[in-house]
DNA sequence: GCCAACGTTGGC
DNA sequence: GCCAACGTTGGC
């Protein structure tokens, strides 16, 4: 199959581009949305390409790359008793939740605001843009990625 | 911290 | 199956 592009959305209070660049790589759980899961568990493979986006930052963004590295498998602090995951739903047996394991690729070691996301041409599709969307796992073009990987070009080395 | 938009739950 | 109530997300 064909690479595949993502942008995934994280609070910098939970998690950070930075974070993952010292740690190298990090699993993906806690995501508790059906089309978020279904992405996760359906389309994510080894190998795509995932931009890091930082939801309610000062500015919010994209603040860097990563790559899939491990595919969609079950979420199991959904089945952890008393983790903050924890779902009744879901059993080892019968998992409900689903999470994946990504890479460290790249810190722009700053922020393409989502402002500049909204008036850059060729983004308008792009569902992190959309007033209202909350999907915190999501689909983007690989035209797209390529203009988000270009605007990071401009950001100004610290 | 506010609040609009959204997804989920549960009563009927 | 509808829809009001609720909890959460996320920009500002």
């Amino acid at each position: 199959m064909a690479k595949r592009y993502w942008l995934m959305k994280c609070e910098p209070a939970a998690y950070t581009i930075d974070d993952l660049e010292r740690d190298g790589e990090t699993s993906w759980e806690g995501v508790r949305n059906y089309q978020a899961r279904n992405f996760m568990r359906d389309d994510m493979q080894v190998g795509d390409e995932v931009l890091f986006y930082a939801s309610n930052a000062d500015p919010s963004g994209v603040t860097g790359l990563a790559r899939i590295s491990r595919a969609g498998y079950p979420d199991q602090f959904s089945w952890k008793k008393g983790h903050k995951y924890f779902d009744p739903a879901s059993s080892k047996e019968k998992p409900l939740w689903f999470m994946v394991d990504i890479a460290f690729e790249k810190n722009f070691h700053g922020t393409i605001p989502l402002e500049t996301l909204k008036s850059t041409k060729g983004l308008e599709q792009m569902k992190v843009i959309q007033k209202g969307s909350r999907l915190s796992v999501q689909p983007v073009t690989k035209a797209e990625y390529d203009i988000v990987v270009k605007l990071a070009s401009k950001i100004p080395r610290p």
